[in-house]
DNA sequence: CTGAAAGCGCTTACAG
DNA sequence: CTGAAAGCGCTTACAG
C-alpha cells in the first residue's frame, strides 16, 4: 500500500540501512548518495513508519498534553500556543483531558503514557508527588504550567505580583472599599485546577501598604465560573456598606460581575470599578480592565523548556510578569469624581 | 525499565503468546490461564508496548483530529466533546491545528497520517476532494463537522432552519427592518473555514415568507471576531433607515454588536433587539437571545460516526436540529411597545 | 487450549 | 561511505 525503505533503497540502488542514514540527515552518507535517496524518497511519496521507528528507537517524537479541561479558554489558548512550538519541533500532539477525578485516577493508575510519548506537558493540574513520578516512571520529561516541582520544567508567572498591580490600580483611582473574588473549586468536582491563591496574597499585600483595613465581608472565594460571579457581587451590593470596586481573580468572574452589575442598574465604571484577571479574548470586547498574565506565553514558554529537556537540557523554570491593562470598567469612585452627576 | 511481555510469561509460566492472548481477550483461551496472565500483568505494571503492536497489527488506535484553530471556543468545545467519546472508546487523540494556509498546505503534501492514526475527525475545514482523497490515500476513515463529501461520515446541521427561526423569532415580534450579520473570512487569511451560508438563506427564507422585502443594505459580511460586529453594527446604526434588529451568525459577532449597541447609548432590547448563533459559553452571562446548534453534540456524533466507521460501518450521517433559545435580547420594536416610554 | 516461529518496518552497532 | 544482520516487542497464522 505504503511505500517501505526497501522500495525506496531498491529505486536508489542501496541499501536499506543507506535509506534510513540518508532520509534523517545522519553524517556519513556521501552527498550524492543523500540526493539520489531523498529523490527516490520523494518520488515514492516515502514516509518512515512511525511505529516501527518508534520501536527501533525507543523514542516517540510525542508529547502528551494534559489538561483538566479542554473547553475553557485559558486551556485551549494554552494548548493552541503550546502545539505550535511542539509541531515546529517536529513532535506529534497526544491530547489528554481528565476532566473527572475517575479519569484523573485512571490515568495515572496505568502506566498510560510509557511507549506513547517522550514527554509531559501538564497544565494547570496540582500533581500529587505520586502523579509527578508516575510520570516520570513511565519515562516522561515533564513541563509544569501553574506548578512547581523539583525534576521538572516549568513557567512561573509571578501572580502575587499581579494582583498587587490590580489593586494598585483601585488604589490609585482613590477607591478604599475594594472586594476581592477569588477561585476556588467546588469541593465535589475537584479537578485539581490550581488555585491562584497567589492573587489573593496580592491583594492583600497592596490593601496593607494602602493602610486600607482588611474586611473579610469583601473576600469572596466562588467557583470560576460566571454564574458565580454574577452571584458573588450581588451578596457584595446587598452589603451595609457596599464596596465600589472589586478585582476578580479570572475574567470569567468579571464577566459574571458585569452582569449583575448591568441588571442592577449600576453603571460601571462610574457607580463601580472592576477589574479581571487573564485578558480573555473577549475582555476587550466588554472594555473589562485585567490583568494580563500572558496565557498563550504560559503555553509556549512551557513547550520551549519541554523541547529543550527533550534535547538533554536539564528541567528550567521560566518566568512572566502579568501586566495591569487598563480599559473602561475602572474609573475614581463616585464621590471623588469631579463631573459626579 | 518497563516489563516486557516476556516478563509476564515467565511469571504466569506460557509462553509470549498467551500472553498476548489473554490479555487483549481473544477468546480461545481457558479462564484459569487468563485470570493468572491478567495477575501476573498487574503486578508487573505490564501495558503492552504501543509501538510494537502497532507495528504488528498496523492498527494504531488512535484517531487524528484537524481544526483550523484551536483557541475559539466553537473548535474546543467539539474537540473536547469528541475527545471524550474517542477516549472512552479506546482512541489516543492526536492533535492536529492547521492555522496557515501554509501549514494546510504542508500538511496534505505529505502522507502525515499514515501510520499515525486510523482515521481523522474534521472540524470546520473546506475540505477540496484533493485533500479528502490525500487522507484517505493514507489508510485514514473521515469523519467531517461542518462539511458532506461522499465516502466519509459526517454531521448535518440545518443550519437554513436555524436562520429561518432566529428571523422568524424577530417577525413574530413585530420586527420589520432585521439586519443579518453573516460570516466571511478575510479573503487573504483563508483558513477554509466552513462559511454558513445556510444561515443567510434562512433569513432570506423568512423574510420573503412574511412579505419583508430584502434589503441589501442590510445584509452585511464580516471577518467572525467580535470586532467586525462591533464595527458592522455601527455602520447599520448610520443608515437612513437603521433597522430595529438583527440577526448575527455567530454569537462573538452578536456580543460585539451588543458593545457598540450599550456605547451608542441604546438599550437593547428596548431599542434594539439581537439574536444570536452558537450558544456560546457566555451567551447566558449576557442574557442573549441564540440559536442552540448543539456544538458539543456535533463533536460527539461525529466521533461515534468514526468509531463505528473504524469498527467497519459504512459512512454515516449524522443531523442535528438547532433550536432557538430566547433569553433577553430580543423584544417587540419600540413602536409596538405598550409600555414604550 | 497453547507454543514456536515468522513477520511487522525500521535503526544501529559491527565489518569492511 | 556502505551493507548484512540483529534487534526493538509485539501479533498471528500454523501445528499440535
Amino acid at each position: 500500500m505504503s511505500a517501505s525503505a526497501q522500495a525506496v533503497a531498491a529505486r536508489a540502488g542501496v541499501s536499506v540501512s543507506t535509506v534510513s542514514r540518508a532520509l534523517r540527515g545522519v553524517p556519513g552518507i556521501a552527498e550524492a548518495t543523500r540526493k539520489r535517496v531523498q529523490s527516490a524518497a520523494e518520488e515514492l511519496g516515502y514516509v518512515a513508519s512511525p511505529s516501527a521507528s518508534r520501536l527501533a528507537t525507543g523514542r516517540t517524537r510525542t508529547v502528551a498534553v494534559i489538561v483538566p479541561l479542554l473547553a475553557k479558554w485559558f486551556f485551549a489558548e494554552v494548548i493552541a500556543a503550546a502545539g505550535r512550538v511542539l509541531s515546529d519541533a517536529g513532535y506529534d500532539v497526544l491530547l489528554t483531558e481528565l476532566p473527572t477525578p475517575a479519569k484523573r485516577a485512571d490515568f495515572f493508575a496505568a502506566p498510560r503514557l510509557r511507549g506513547r510519548s517522550d514527554g509531559a506537558l501538564v497544565i494547570a493540574l496540582q500533581l500529587t508527588s505520586e502523579e509527578l513520578e508516575a510520570l516520570q516512571g513511565q519515562g516522561q520529561r515533564v513541563a509544569l504550567v501553574g506548578l512547581e516541582r523539583p525534576g521538572a520544567s516549568s513557567i512561573r508567572v509571578e501572580d502575587r505580583d499581579g494582583g498587587r498591580a490590580a489593586t494598585r490600580h483601585l488604589v490609585n483611582l482613590g477607591h478604599q472599599r475594594i472586594a476581592f473574588l477569588s477561585i476556588e473549586e467546588a469541593p465535589g468536582s475537584t479537578l485539581g485546577g490550581v488555585p491562584p491563591a497567589q492573587r489573593l496574597l496580592g491583594y492583600r499585600d497592596t490593601l496593607r501598604e494602602a493602610g486600607i483595613p482588611r474586611d473579610s465581608a469583601l473576600e469572596l472565594r466562588v467557583d470560576n465560573t460566571t454564574d458565580a460571579g454574577a452571584d458573588a457581587v450581588a451578596g457584595l451590593l446587598s452589603l451595609a456598606e457596599p464596596p465600589t470596586a472589586l478585582v476578580a481573580a479570572s475574567d470569567e468572574l468579571a464577566f459574571g460581575a458585569l452582569a449583575t452589575l448591568r441588571r442592577s442598574g449600576l453603571r460601571v465604571p462610574d457607580d463601580f470599578s472592576v477589574v479581571g484577571y487573564d485578558n480573555h479574548e473577549l475582555a476587550a470586547t466588554v472594555d473589562l480592565t485585567t490583568i494580563d498574565h500572558g496565557v498563550a506565553e504560559q503555553g509556549r514558554l512551557a513547550a520551549e523548556a519541554l523541547v529543550t529537556s527533550l534535547a538533554g537540557a536539564s528541567p528550567a523554570i521560566g518566568r512572566i510578569a502579568p501586566r495591569l491593562v487598563v480599559r473602561g470598567t475602572t474609573a475614581p469612585p463616585r464621590h471623588l469624581r469631579a463631573d459626579s452627576r
